[in-house]
DNA sequence: TGCTGTTGATAACAAAGGTTAAATTGGGCC
DNA sequence: GGCCCAATTTAACCTTTGTTATCAACAGCA
């Protein structure tokens, strides 16, 4: 992986949700960069630990996730390449939840001295990326609602559905197709139920013609179906840069 | 309600949190704003809506919330006075959700064409407001935690306990008593539980001699048990500058 | 090839939480 | 004081979800 693979699944999205300007994004080409390579289930960024440097996921999937006192984990968000899971720390030292890979993948590291230095540069480049970070917290008051007051039927169209609208910017959508890396525990532990309930619910899902998820691929065959259980409203990812 | 008595709280916040510089708070109060008053239950802002303004919380109680096709409503965070509950609309036009006035309140409008003018010459007021919307996004995080893996039991402990800790960062504390405005309803949309569970469940932790909760106020009775039952650990606050 | 560990599938039973309904409390107001 | 309305309290019953335990499927690997 080489400097022109790393921005491109970021850029399309900044394209698209803020219109950025082609200066603004030279200027973040031009940053320099770590890459690291993390295997599946391995943890990026730890609880408590106070990182230097913010990273870009260049390939592969990673989580937030925080474990409580008893020992129970609740997974935060899912991230995509083009994500910047840690940015937070430009602000405050300490991270309070782990970072953690879900497939194999690649992270570019950007050194915080670097990205402050362009963002006082170039006060654009703040304004996009905290903006990102404020859409990173509509995404996470959306979870609220979902493991809050959804069915964990609808709760897991609604999952799927957010995923497959993020995935579809950086066009990793085909024929209703795409990767979602989680194991069922991992998926229960992102809707706060069992992996024991979390199969019931893909069964169901499976038997009623909706979908179906195998080795971390899901297939959508019930288009109509996903949408009436999900009841999507994709405004809080605020795509349009006017919205 | 005047100038100098809407900014005590914020600024009691921002210069514990952030250790702001007295020019930024010095600028900051500069600002022009006007002054609305809400009732118990009133919108403030509303999903879909596009302001033009942000608003500061003098004095009173406000939520996010966020009401599904169902009708179902699913509380999102508590807002007390000093917490800027809308500077996402700096950076994304519509509203996600709703802004209430949970008690009666007084809210202060600043237009975003004077905090941003502020933001470009004063980059050290930008960094606050960014920080404050990430440790909102932390705060967020931590509410996916209670909902999703946390005993009801728990939950309601925890959500006191963060409650108290952000009112006495304002010095609204006093003797382990403090308000808390929510029916036991709201209290229940909160937690994504039902009124009625949230009965039990105020039941058992005052039969418990843990707590009491009565017109909108705790009292505190056995704070080793409360800590015990929320497990708060509270680094997600970010109350140090350092942290 | 067969071993091993992880993930997925399913069943029986238990616990937590929802639904509905009814009665009670308490504050605001005439 | 008495009325009204919202909020609280409680009970009975039902649904959802958790717990525990097996077993099957499958990938990695010696």
């Amino acid at each position: 992986m080489t400097s022109d693979r790393i921005w491109p699944p970021l850029f399309e999205r900044l394209k698209t949700t803020t219109g950025a300007s082609d200066q603004d994004l030279q200027a973040l080409a031009a940053l320099p960069f770590t890459l690291r390579h993390y295997r599946e289930n391995q943890t990026v960024l730890r609880d408590g630990e106070q990182p230097s440097e913010c990273c870009l996921i260049a390939d592969g999937f990673c989580m937030r996730a925080k474990t409580i006192a008893d020992g129970r984990r609740q997974i935060l968000s899912i991230h995509i390449p083009g994500d910047l899971p840690n940015l937070q720390n430009l602000h405050y030292a300490a991270m309070d939840h782990d970072l953690v890979a879900l497939s194999d993948c690649t992270l570019a590291f950007i050194g915080h001295r670097a990205l402050k230095d362009l963002i006082r540069e170039r006060p654009g480049v703040g304004d996009m990326f905290w903006r990102d970070t404020l859409v990173d917290a509509a995404i996470s008051r959306e979870w609220i609602v979902n493991v809050g007051q959804r069915s964990t039927y609808n709760r897991l169209a609604h999952l799927i559905v957010e995923l497959r609208e993020r995935l579809r910017l950086i066009g990793r959508v085909i024929d209703n197709t795409f990767a979602i890396p989680l194991t069922q525990e991992q998926l229960g532990e992102a809707m706060g139920v069992t992996s024991v309930h979390t199969n019931r619910i893909l069964r169901d899902l499976r038997i009623d013609g909706v979908l179906e998820l195998q080795r971390g691929t899901v297939k959508i065959f019930d288009e109509h179906k996903l949408q009436e259980l999900a009841q999507f409203d994709g405004r809080y990812l605020h795509l349009s840069p006017s919205a």
